[in-house]
RNA sequence: GGGGGAAUACCAAAGCGGCCAACUGGGACGGACUGUAAAUCCGUUGACUUAUGUCUUCACAGGUUCGAAUCCUGUUUCCCCCA
């Protein structure tokens, strides 16, 4: 009985991925092997930066359901493979980076990928952080040469379509890049030694990769080893997945702040919600219909997103820090007021007008101004308006607003309140914000 | 090398010597509407303490004229035709 129901639960990762539209390639024995029992698999995350974006995220997910599934998990941070530069789908060779910059990309990386996967002791299918400089860094070149690049054939790996296309393109590939693959296949043959893992995940830009892997494991070892990859994430549009005007959406609180990162899942248009929400979020399958079916019938809620963004930001941050997002974004985009603003605590504030540009007058300067019009003078320096007359032009338009009172004569009376006893929430249009701080 | 044409605001493109800060379209920005959307409609789009006012603008430098984006001369750049 046990087993059996064991058995089934195996077999669901591959179905739960399909359904949730994140399969794009298998190699053809993968879910007889998933089915006879746990099994691991590994996915590698590139150290380039010293924190994941939400397009690493896919990746995540896919590692979350197959813990889920009853298997093992290992999530390979690339200390070794970042050193090199993964030539897939680059149309021009990479920059590398130093060893500490990587160092400490890698560990920021690792700590990151903690909070998703369960690294609990108890359980057996718990997850493992690798790191392929582990045991590329005390291979010596010549070790390398001899005992695994004498497996596979030049031929082999200029088939690759990501080796081909650069060659095609002319730009070039350095002998550095070209060996990514031989490493990358090397990192999979060194965890099914060590590890047992007989599964490599990953986007399918990494096809090429991976089944590098497979063929090395065959040729070196004997064994058999599987492929599996998701799709890349695509937007309706055609623009780019997981890039705002102010550049990719990380997961580091720090670059991306809860609440930018919350407005960037409220902000997905219709046609994506459905295919994201699946793919981002582990809402069960009969949940998701009845969202959508609640969708179509009243689109202007917008169902889909606000349950993204919760779910999303929630699991990548915090229940707290959701909440401070959601309420956040109804003061700024409900029908609020002065009070409204001010309730929000000077952290919140800070956070939600993250990266707004922000001006400083002195106390002094405060103090003289009459008209709402003086403060768009030289005092902010060209800061919000390039001139007066723009400014005068917008409030006549009445598109200014000042601690969310618009502001509708230029040559009326200033009376507007500091918030938090220093700022001033100055909003041109509806999404422009700007914020004046006075100091002492 | 010879001949012809063109240079106007973010882009495109109008512009009888005075009524030109310069038609119009696009873009951008704002407003209304809306779902923090799309579509639609409206407004703004040289600067100035908004004034039926002043100043600076139509490749650049000069000139004619009471008055020049508009006419003349030179310079630069671009396009076309002939070699």
């Amino acid at each position: 009985m046990q087993a059996k129901y064991q058995k089934a639960k195996m077999n669901s990762f591959i179905e739960e991925l399909r359904w949730r539209g994140m399969l794009q390639d298998m190699t053809p024995e993968i879910d007889d092997h998933l089915n006879k029992g746990m099994a691991a698999a590994y996915l590698g995350f590139d150290p380039t930066a010293d924190s994941l974006h939400i397009g690493h995220l896919v990746g995540v997910m896919t590692l979350l359901h197959f813990q889920r599934a009853g298997h093992k998990p290992y999530a390979l941070v690339g200390g070794a493979t970042g050193m090199i530069g993964d030539p897939s789908f680059k149309s021009a060779e990479r920059n590398l980076l130093d060893k500490a910059t990587l160092d400490h990309n890698v560990s920021c990386i690792q700590n990151q990928l903690s909070k998703f996967l369960d690294f609990s002791t108890d359980s057996s299918n718990k997850a493992e952080l690798v790191n392929n400089y582990d045991w590329m860094s005390q291979f010596s070149f010549l070790d390398f040469i001899r005992d695994v690049g004498k497996h596979i054939t030049v031929n082999y790996m200029m088939a690759k379509d990501s080796v081909k296309r650069r060659l095609e393109e002319g730009s070039g590939l350095s002998f550095t890049e070209f060996s990514y693959q031989l490493i990358q296949g090397y990192d999979f043959y060194h965890l099914w030694k060590n590890k047992n893992c007989t599964v490599q995940l990953g986007g399918s830009d990494q096809w090429g990769n991976i089944v590098t892997g497979t063929e090395l494991i065959r040729r070196m070892g004997g064994g058999s080893a599987y492929a599996l990859t998701v799709p890349l994430i695509t937007k309706a549009d055609g623009s780019k997945f997981g890039k705002t005007e102010s550049g990719s959406v990380w997961l580091d609180p720090e670059k991306t702040s809860p609440y930018a990162f919350y407005q960037f899942w409220l902000n997905v248009s219709d046609e994506d919600a459905s295919k994201y929400i699946r793919i981002f979020t582990t809402l069960d399958r009969e949940t998701i219909e009845n969202l959508e079916m609640s969708h179509q019938e009243a689109p202007h809620l917008r169902l889909l997103q606000h349950e993204i963004a919760k779910q999303v930001t929630t699991m990548v941050h915090s229940e707290a820090d959701y909440l401070i997002a959601q309420k956040a974004s109804q003061i700024l985009f409900g029908k609020s007021s002065t009070e409204d603003l001010a309730t929000l605590d000077e952290r919140t504030f800070l956070q939600v007008f993250d990266g707004v540009p922000q001006v400083k007058i002195n106390k002094t300067q405060f103090e003289e101004i009459e008209t709402v019009l003086d403060l768009f003078g030289e005092m902010t320096q060209g800061v919000i308006f390039s001139s007066k007359g723009e400014a005068r032009k917008l409030i006549q338009g009445g598109g200014l607003s000042i601690n969310k009172e618009k502001q509708t004569d230029p040559n009326g009376a200033f009376t507007s309140q500091l918030l938090q006893g220093k700022y001033l929430l100055v909003q041109k249009g509806k999404k422009n914000y700007f914020i004046v701080e006075v100091t002492a």
